[in-house]
DNA sequence: TCCGAATCGTTGGCGCAGCCAACAAGTGGG
DNA sequence: CCCACTTGTTGGCTGCGCCAACGATTCGGA
């Protein structure tokens, strides 16, 4: 009769730890987004778009992690209220040409300002000095798993 | 009057590196227990189970934040694979006891064992001493969220 | 003691997220 | 010219988190 069950369910604990915490971050990322009528699909693709500028659907699909089928349904939505224009690209009639307007990219703004405000009432325990470290470690894992 | 747009497009992207971290944990986790035929509830209600005893299904949902509905489902779920015994409590009739048996001990340790697999997988670019502080921080954080 | 409030298990439903399969239209290489 | 590939689109599936409603039961206060 070993005295240590502990360390395996410690092993397994520090895993449902992670889940809970990424639960929670989920959790209150979609209530903040939610509350100006967006989600995450939306964010993912105007971020893509003000940062490498305008593409077609799949590569919009590529850069943000998002199947081309719902690309589709992101684009127009983000289209019905005017923050992204959809057009056919003339040098290749498969593909659409997506752009962010300029309410678009007042939208994102707003967004980046809600999205800062989710992650400060998430982070509120920490010290500055652990955030930093914290997104350092986040952005390390996210780095090597490409 | 701040001359850069860029500290708040940096506190987007920070949200935002959240948001990518918590879906690739979400999405290796989902991958290891899936692979196992098992997901996040069964885990959270094993685990709770084993942690504090038998209990009413009611209790099993606010001891792990499940919703009522979902325990129904995933009790259900247990029970068919043997993992878990539902039945009547005697001293309340509204109540039903769920029990974990030693074969759903066993899953458990299992589903231990893999998710401490995915969590080495995730943080496999960071050193012990970096991963003992991200513990230590995503701890302070759900505690302060209650 | 009786009645209203609260709790419990269960059913059914909603929206978001991530993914896959299939299809027609179009493109490009051998 | 043909074959392989890409693109946009439709439709579907599972999981997750949540909420509303219901009948049955229990409990607390008048």
């Amino acid at each position: 009769m070993e005295t240590s069950g502990a360390p395996l369910r410690l092993r397994g604990a520090a895993s449902w730890l992670l889940g809970q915490a990424t639960t929670h971050a989920h959790r209150l990322v979609s209530e903040a987004l939610g509350a100006v009528d967006a989600r995450r699909y939306h964010y993912s693709l105007l971020a893509a778009l003000d940062e490498f500028g305008p593409a077609s659907q799949a590569d919009l699909g590529r850069r943000g992690g998002l199947d081309r089928s719902d690309v589709v349904a992101t684009v127009n939505e983000l289209a019905d209220k005017g923050f992204v224009e959809r057009r056919p690209d003339p040098g290749d009639k498969r593909r659409n040409i997506v752009t962010v307007t300029p309410s678009g990219v007042a939208h994102l703004r707003h967004l980046d300002r809600v999205l800062g405000q989710a992650q400060d009432a998430l982070l509120a325990p920490l010290s500055a000095a652990e955030r930093e470290e914290l997104v350092r470690v986040l952005n390390a894992v996210l780095e090597h798993h490409g």
